[in-house]
DNA sequence: TATAATTGTTAGACATGTCTAACAATTATG
DNA sequence: CATAATTGTTAGACATGTCTAACAATTATA
């Protein structure tokens, strides 16, 4: 037992942009460098140049005006990307009961930083709230009255389990 | 109603260094450029160059060889920054039971990135999941056992809650 | 199919934040 | 207190990733 990720050797913004490739084509749809520039924002010299560096990486395949498609390499940290960012916007919007928006946010960002262990410990935390109806309603009950008044539910109190109403 | 918060201008890097002289300052100790470089994994030069552009941002106050210190504007800056780390480090700590030195590691990078929104219920619920005991004794043994066999516990299946054993 | 519109690339500027090498100030000590 | 050791600064190189401007290829259309 060496080392069983190798992983996160990419940039943030490498990152993102395996992501948006990965995204944009599922389903063997064609993906564009113009697609790629908007959906994360960038100017498309900017995605020209970052296609470069993740072909040398051999994390892509692109040729000059032609096709953008991820190598089975790129294509594994693309998808370990994506089950990051989606098991972050889970824990965000059903645990949490952020907004989507901002769950999606913090998703892209987190999912670039976070350690294998954290990541791995989140996403067995939301499954077992999402799994565990009993654990589950009891908790989020609880914890919506926590949030909206501000203190615990009666039955939090550390004395006893109060029976009346 | 307009911007709550006009925080997160900063970049990571110099919210680290805020955060360092912060720490480093407690108790009216005397910070030095060498302790800060040693606590953040660079290099002299870099901490002089950071201290320069957060003084002319007026958050930290510096001469030439001589005192660090932080403005009030500064402070307010690095109080909120290691708010959000300690948050942080419950949360991956003592919620998700996520080791010492790991839950250490993941504050650093995501204090730098999350919402004010997400942070806030992060906090919550973390607070609440310390407060609470009945819920956080459910939850936790529940979780525990989970995590341990990697499947839900006998009372959270969904038919009914067993009464054997 | 010639031309216009769109898409993509190249070149090079710029911002951020790091580093090394060389030098300067401060502090410790023989 | 003179010199050595330590600490701090400056200058400038470098890496990353963004941008604009100019140009090139591709695609659509008159």
């Amino acid at each position: 037992m060496v080392k069983q990720e190798a992983q996160r050797e990419q940039t943030a913004s490498m990152e993102d942009y395996l992501e948006a490739i990965a995204s944009l084509g599922e389903g063997r749809k064609v993906v564009r460098v113009k697609q790629i520039s908007e959906m994360l924002g960038v100017k498309m010299p900017s995605v020209t140049s970052a296609l470069k560096k993740l072909s040398e990486q051999e994390l892509v395949e692109h040729e000059r005006y032609g096709h953008i498609k991820l190598t089975p390499e790129g294509n594994k940290v693309a998808r370990d990307v994506i089950r990051r960012h989606k098991a972050l916007t889970r824990f965000f919007g059903q645990a949490l009961g952020i907004n989507e928006e901002t769950a999606e946010e913090d998703a892209c960002k987190i999912e670039h930083v976070i350690s294998s262990l954290s990541m791995e410990r989140l996403a067995k935390f939301v499954e077992f709230i999402e799994a565990c109806p009993l654990g589950s309603a009891n908790f989020s009950s609880r914890y919506e009255y926590y949030l909206e008044h501000g203190e615990l539910p009666q039955d939090c109190s550390k004395r006893s389990v109060s029976k009346r109403k």
